[in-house]
RNA sequence: GCACCCGUAGCUCAGCUGGAUAGAGCGUUGGCUUGCGGAGCCAAAGGUCGUAGGUUCGAAUCCUGCCGGGUGUACCA
């Protein structure tokens, strides 16, 4: 609340002649709407005791604020708590669902995140951090930026050899012709076979191993020359855009589309020529046939950006992609979101362009998430190929969803997912339960949808046209008051970049309703057009919060 | 070894820019219910916030040590 915050700045000022910006918090309800600590704040720069100073400002602040508050107390060592008056609160629901932060007004912010590999398969993983990244996005969208979606992925790199030398053996060689016989609905099962069947092949067997590096610097020649005709090329190609069309598919499939990819066969020649071009003591220097850049000096380690071989590694390819990010987009801020594997990783490639481009490193944040663990903790091992595959999971939860609910029901199992990867802090690893992500009770994605279309359903069976209310009975107010919060569960998740807040915030309106639902009738009570009021911004808040998340919420289930 | 992250109820997690009695879901126990979609509501039990110190009027929150877990640490991505 604007007003509020702005009258004690002023009150303070008046009273006490001390210029400080007050913290409001949402206390619990029974103390009040708003509260301060400042006069707590306040004692210790004056050395005065704290209530005697809470009670000079609430006497000026009553009157400052008499239009708009019933009640402003003290409490315990010094709280100031605030009352609002009924319109004041009603007036602050009412524009709840659509008085949205302007953090990033006028800003275009570019988010990367997933960056799948192509010759590899979508895992848990890339499913987990689609969705939050998704709703990061989202979050900058509503606080007025211009957001661009966009992905980055190794169509080049050693894995790509891996990949190849797998699939040539499987082929009987450099014949593209046999691709043929890989049915559409195989390709990227046997794609991931190969990359399994290669990786264990380059530890155990040095002849393929050679071979392998040979076949990725081969890969890597034929993006230098745009040679599409030869055999080798055509089985190249033609198994990437499997992979290009297996993504997308399935981005789609869970409404996570990306306006852009950069694949590393085009991020790596623009990093190349610009770690070349700063190859300089304290830059990028040479070390054993490599150029690498020093990280000890800033208390981080050492990395290699393009190898003994001439061959830019992931670290010269993420130099590349900032670069062309900024002259695609022009952004104001570069968010990229990957796994907490990479930290110190991305640290090294930040400090490392800070030395040439210290502006780009400074509008760029690098968010990171942790692992996406199964409830029962299964094993799994890329080598041996029984990773958690990202189809693994909404497999786990279609299954579920029919346990548990007894149908099939794809928006719900959508929302499931999400919810249950969204609900938790970006941060540390995350154990997915598929059984308690599709429940109806508790704290769950179906849960909200739910509740959603259940207050669309009082809307529709009643007909009348919704009033707002000019005072509020007391189970009314406590909904309001929750509803009112909405801006505020925004502004916290937008300034965190944490959609986790957006999920707490929406269970506990959701919980609020209940409360209320199960004690005041709407239909046929004498203030049917005034909770009608509040049943219609509760469900647009429902509705426009979920929609932040990425998650549907139908009118009826 | 060094660096970073994590340790809150039986389980899964909020709370962490210091503030009032540490919250929620699941699970457990008890109650409500001829009505708007009971997929709900009311209530109870359950916590030395890993641990020992420090800073502060006040610490789950900030600082330090220790214990436990994870990740990273030169030619993978």
């Amino acid at each position: 609340m604007n007003s509020l915050s702005a009258a004690l700045t002023r009150v303070v000022q008046d009273v006490f002649d001390v210029s400080i910006a007050p913290e409001m918090s949402r206390p619990d309800e029974q103390f009040g709407d708003f509260a301060t600590n400042i006069a707590l704040q306040l004692a210790g720069r004056l050395k005065r005791n704290p209530r005697e100073v809470a009670e000079e400002l609430v006497s000026a602040l009553r009157e400052a604020l008499s239009d708009e508050v019933s009640d402003i107390s003290i409490a315990g060592p010094g709280f100031i708590n605030i009352r609002l008056s009924d319109r004041t609160l009603m007036a602050a629901g009412s524009v709840a669902p659509t008085n949205k932060p302007t953090t990033y007004k006028d800003q275009v912010v570019v988010a990367e995140y997933s960056d799948p590999n192509p010759f590899k398969i979508l895992h848990a993983g890339h499913m987990y951090t689609s969705v939050v990244g998704y709703a990061v996005a989202s979050l900058v969208e509503a606080a007025g930026g211009t957001v661009h979606r966009v992905t980055f992925g190794g169509d080049v790199g050693l894995h790509v050899g891996r990949t190849m030398w797998a699939m040539l053996r499987e082929l009987g060689g450099e014949d593209p012709e046999k691709l043929a016989d890989i049915p559409e609905s195989e390709r990227s099962t046997w794609m991931a076979k190969c990359y399994v069947a290669g990786t264990n092949i380059y530890d155990e067997d040095e002849t393929a191993k050679a071979e392998i590096i040979a076949l990725n610097k081969r890969v890597y020649e034929l993006h230098q020359t745009n040679d599409h005709d030869s055999p080798f090329a055509q089985i190249y190609w033609t198994c990437r855009q499997w992979s290009y069309d297996a993504f997308n598919a399935f981005y789609a499939r869970i409404g996570t589309p990306f306006e852009k990819n950069y694949p590393e066969s085009v991020t790596a020649p623009i990093g190349i020529k610009t770690v070349k071009e700063h190859i300089a003591p304290g830059k990028y220097e040479e070390s054993d046939g490599a150029i690498v850049f020093r990280g000890e000096p800033y208390g981080l380690h050492t990395r290699v950006f393009i190898n003994s071989h001439g061959i830019p590694t992931y670290e010269a390819k993420d130099v590349g992609l900032i670069i062309l990010k900024k002259a695609d987009y022009n952004f104001d801020r570069s968010l990229v979101i990957t796994g907490n594997e990479q930290e110190q990783y991305m640290a090294v490639v930040l400090k490392s362009i800070e030395q040439f481009a210290p502006e780009l490193v400074g509008a760029t944040t690098h968010l990171t998430h942790g692992l996406l663990k199964m409830k029962g903790g299964i094993k799994m091992s890329s080598r041996k190929g029984n990773i958690l595959r990202a189809t693994d999971v909404l497999d786990a939860a279609e299954t579920a969803n029919r346990d548990v609910n007894g149908r099939d029901d794809e928006r719900a199992v959508l929302g499931a997912v999400k919810y249950a990867f969204l609900k938790q802090r970006i941060g540390p690893d995350i154990i997915y339960d598929p059984e308690e992500s599709v429940s109806l009770e508790g704290n769950s994605g179906p849960y909200l949808q739910y509740a959603h279309a259940r207050a669309r359903s009082i809307l529709r069976k009643s007909g009348l046209n919704p009033v707002i209310p000019a005072n509020l009975e007391a189970g009314e107010r406590s909904l309001v008051r929750k509803i009112s919060e909405y801006p505020e569960a925004i502004q916290k998740a937008v300034n965190e970049l944490m959609p986790h807040h957006i999920c707490t915030y929406l269970y506990e309106l959701s919980q609020a309703f209940n409360r209320f639902y199960e004690h005041n009738r709407v239909i046929g009570d004498e203030r049917e057009t005034e909770r009608l009021e509040l049943v219609t911004l509760y469900a647009d808040i429902l509705k426009d919060g979920l929609g932040l998340l990425g998650i549907a919420a139908p009118d009826q289930m």
